[in-house]
DNA sequence: TTGCTCCTCACGTCACGTGAGGTGGC
DNA sequence: TTGCTCCTCACGTCACGTGAGGTGGC
């Protein structure tokens, strides 16, 4: 029962919903790696590779770039092991706090774009009734 | 009374809270024309273009890109004024229900954003706590 | 053998960022 | 005249998209 189930990147890109560039991009820039290769060369993710690039995917609208999740990541991991530097923990705690603030900004910018979506479905509609009324 | 209010890039910039480089890349593709030049060439916008850059920068979370953006503001001119065939007044719907959809999955992102920003500060704090024990 | 899936370049794109060198206007 | 603000190139960047040409494996 110690099977490692590995993923092709179809698989996986169906799965957790990214395209295959994106994810062929993550290895480029080394943010998601899969742990292996077939013999032809096909990348063979684990279910932890697919839970990483999860993770990868879900925080996006944090806005951070590749590089910084990458580094996120490997702090969280760091500071779970308890092997994290005191510097360590300041740097995640740092990251944690512009997480906060971009979720407030987020938070914001979903009220604005909801009132504005209304005001766009409203306007169509009065355009439709009055189209109805003339037609 | 009827002067128009005039307003340099730098206070339109700081007004709206975008770049000068993303109102210069607004007028260059063709998305926020600023209404006149001073005799210097410094661009001078309305209070009627500082609306619409506001506009355009509250609408980017809804993902269009900028020439669709352009396309909307029209279309919404249009309806607005009555002059939209029935093409046009289709194509503007069409843009209302992708908003919709938008909202929803901006919605669903920032549930679980928020679920790993808390994740990530009970991390930071665990950290912290467990060191004040043994320090 | 036929498909479908995958591979590696490598250039393109979108929305800007970032100087470089020069001018405007209170 | 001194600053501060603005100007126009024009190249750089980030996160991918999009073929082009070739191979892997049930």
């Amino acid at each position: 029962m110690d099977e490692q189930q590995l993923h092709q990147i179809g698989a996986v890109a169906d799965r957790v919903g990214l395209s295959l560039r994106t994810i062929r991009h993550y290895e480029e820039v080394g943010l998601v790696i899969p742990s292996g290769r077939s013999a032809g060369g096909f990348r063979l993710y684990t279910d932890a590779d697919v839970d990483r690039l999860a993770q990868v995917k879900a925080m996006k609208p944090l806005g951070f770039s590749l590089e910084e999740t990458s580094t996120i990541l490997a702090l969280r991991r760091a500071v779970a092991e308890g092997t994290a530097a005191s510097d360590q923990r300041a740097r995640l705690e740092s990251f944690a706090s512009r997480a906060e603030e971009q979720c407030s900004r987020l938070s914001r910018q979903l009220d604005e774009v909801r009132r504005l979506t209304v005001q766009l479905r409203e306007q169509v509609d009065r355009a439709e009734r009055s189209v109805a009324r003339s037609g």
